[in-house]
DNA sequence: GCAGACTATGAGAGCGCTTCCAAAGCGCCC
DNA sequence: GGGCGCTTTGGAAGCGCTCTCATAGTCTGC
């Protein structure tokens, strides 16, 4: 093991000289060994290990206009990043993803509204060669701001801007929200209930009124007043559901749009003697471990492959970076598909 | 608005040129413009907005040895990081600092154990200036993987292989968990329970012996069957649970070593038709948003200010990055302090 | 009005690497 | 045995920036 003072660093130069040949060499075999004879190889391969020789970054990034690394950028409000485990595996899929194709995850939180500028400014930079973004609303400048930059990125769900039929125009993985939905209430259907209420999420964002739209494609004469609007939160689904109960006392079936309103939702069901699944079936959206299992009971909802679908982000991303290259076009968007989870809540 | 076609980057010399100014005194005035007369570095900032000029990152860190970026290196088997809200909380901190040190935050997630290599080449390839690292069990190898690669690195936690007293060897940010523990303990006692449990987190983290130590300074007496080890999930605590309540059917107060399992304990208190806190108090530890509040009845636990520990976690590195460019040392641990929550389960 | 002490500016080297291009080496065929 | 074409190697330019150092300019004080 090679332990020259902590901190001083090699460069090809030291390693070319030691094998005995040019940096030009050196650097060929550094980077694969291409067209050098073997010889020549191992001699420059020794000289790398004895010397611990690891390439500088910047120095390669600069003549390569490559930087090996990608941003992550999350511009959700701070409120969701920390009780939503969401984002946690998608990044895990995502580092997977990144990490075997030896690139690196550059994480670019927004710090409240001002900050889009650090980011614009930080893309522009050049510091990464491509963008992962997430749960962009309505107006959110990200793309504007990735496009300045000649950026190519991959968005995880559906931009709100985009038409759900229109995969092309910008590339996403998305999981099938409509569909999921649908399935979600066509069980609560089929099971007998006949006011299957719904609790959606924030009109913004596009994973919500998809799933608006998968329940109304079952149940497309529901009464409007069956549907209450939600923020994702635990506490917007009891507000929501509370607001539901006031206007159909006698509703028999809830789905929510993730599962921390139906935990709120189903707070509000016991507080007001409504015995689940007994008087109220309850579905949920998301299954997330730590919150579908533990309800009591046990929430029945709708999983999506989150850590899948950050995977499948990056490698998109990777296959774009590498067309970008070879001057192809954009890849186009993933939707990923949905399973209903039975369990006692419905 | 400059949008010269999108990828293209104007370099210091285009600004130079424009602005009828050297190379060297636009650097100057993008860098500060400290000893440069007025009226140039109008000019020159005039010419810098007019070409949306950005500088070059690689470029600037080849000269100046310095990346402005920071490594976050979470080695945490995967389960954890899934349920988790710990590290998002602690990242969130993390960056909030960052931000406002103009510093970027590169997240290195270990993807198995044969992964310390890559994170080894990363940290050496000189992508970053220093390193946060987390939750190391003992004989981890990233302490002396940053060590050889000359890298400042503060930890999150007491690493475990560091005595408790000893806040010099190594900079870190804990919370006061033995004092925490201390408290949850002696409030039980207080409220007369006479058999107080403890679950236990796993024997190789410090958090957990420190917290199992708090319970032993309140209760030097109790008897070892008392203390069960669980592996801070959810699951563990529930197997904790029962093998307690087995060996000591009359207990009458558990203190988790964390909300998780706590909430594990619950589920199997109320299957075995144990009240809570009637029968049974129980008392968590972290006060995690999403599992402390949303249990029923809501769980009295030990708050830490997570985010605070990773906002100090930041500032330490950063202060020491400084220093190091001064000569000066490292920078001392930080024992963060921590509150009872008073809620219904105790 | 001029020496002396600063202060503001520019020229140029050089950070560590990749890569273009030319030179050298080699094998083969006629 | 000489010429042709291929492969392997090295020399050197240059990526965009910072920073040292020399030079030109400005201001004191006497």
């Amino acid at each position: 093991m090679p332990e020259p003072s902590p901190g001083f660093r090699p460069t090809l130069e030291a390693v070319a000289a030691r094998a005995g040949v040019s940096r030009a060499t050196a650097s060929r075999v550094v980077n694969g060994g291409a067209g050098v004879r073997q010889p020549l190889v191992d001699k420059v391969r020794r000289a790398v290990d004895e010397l611990g020789y690891v390439p500088n970054h910047a120095a390669r990034t600069l003549v390569t206009r490559r930087t090996g690394a990608v941003a992550v950028i999350i511009a959700e409000p701070e409120i969701r990043i920390f009780s939503d485990p969401f984002f946690s595996q998608q990044i895990r899929g995502i580092s997977k993803e990144l990490t075997a194709h030896d690139t690196q995850l550059v994480l670019l939180l927004l710090e409240g509204p001002g900050d889009y500028d650090r980011i614009a400014r930080y893309l522009a930079g050049g510091h990464v060669d491509g963008a992962l973004a997430f749960s962009l609303h309505t107006d959110d400048p990200i793309p504007e701001i990735t496009r300045r930059a000649g950026m190519p990125t991959v968005y995880g769900g559906r931009p709100s801007w985009t038409a759900a039929q229109d995969h092309q125009a910008v590339p996403y993985v998305d999981a099938d929200n409509r569909g999921g939905a649908r399935a979600a209430v066509r069980y609560l259907r089929d099971l007998g209930r006949r006011r299957i209420a719904h609790i959606a999420g924030p009109r913004d964002q596009a994973s919500a009124t998809d799933r608006l739209d998968g329940y109304r494609d079952v149940l497309p004469d529901a009464d409007p007043a069956l549907i209450a609007e939600g923020g994702f939160t635990a506490e917007s689904g009891a507000l929501a559901m509370a607001e539901l109960l006031a206007r159909y006392p006698d509703l028999d079936a809830v789905f929510a749009a993730n599962d921390l309103m139906a935990s709120g939702a189903l707070r509000v069901l016991k507080e007001q003697g409504r015995a689940v699944p007994g008087d109220v079936a309850l579905v949920g959206f998301d299954d997330m471990d730590s919150v579908a299992e533990a309800m009591d009971p046990p929430l029945t909802t709708v999983r999506q492959d989150i850590e899948g679908q950050g995977r499948l982000m990056a490698r998109l991303l990777l296959r774009g970076l590498e067309q970008d290259r070879e001057g192809a076009q954009a890849p186009a968007s993933v939707i990923t598909p949905t399973t209903l989870v039975r369990r006692a809540s419905a």
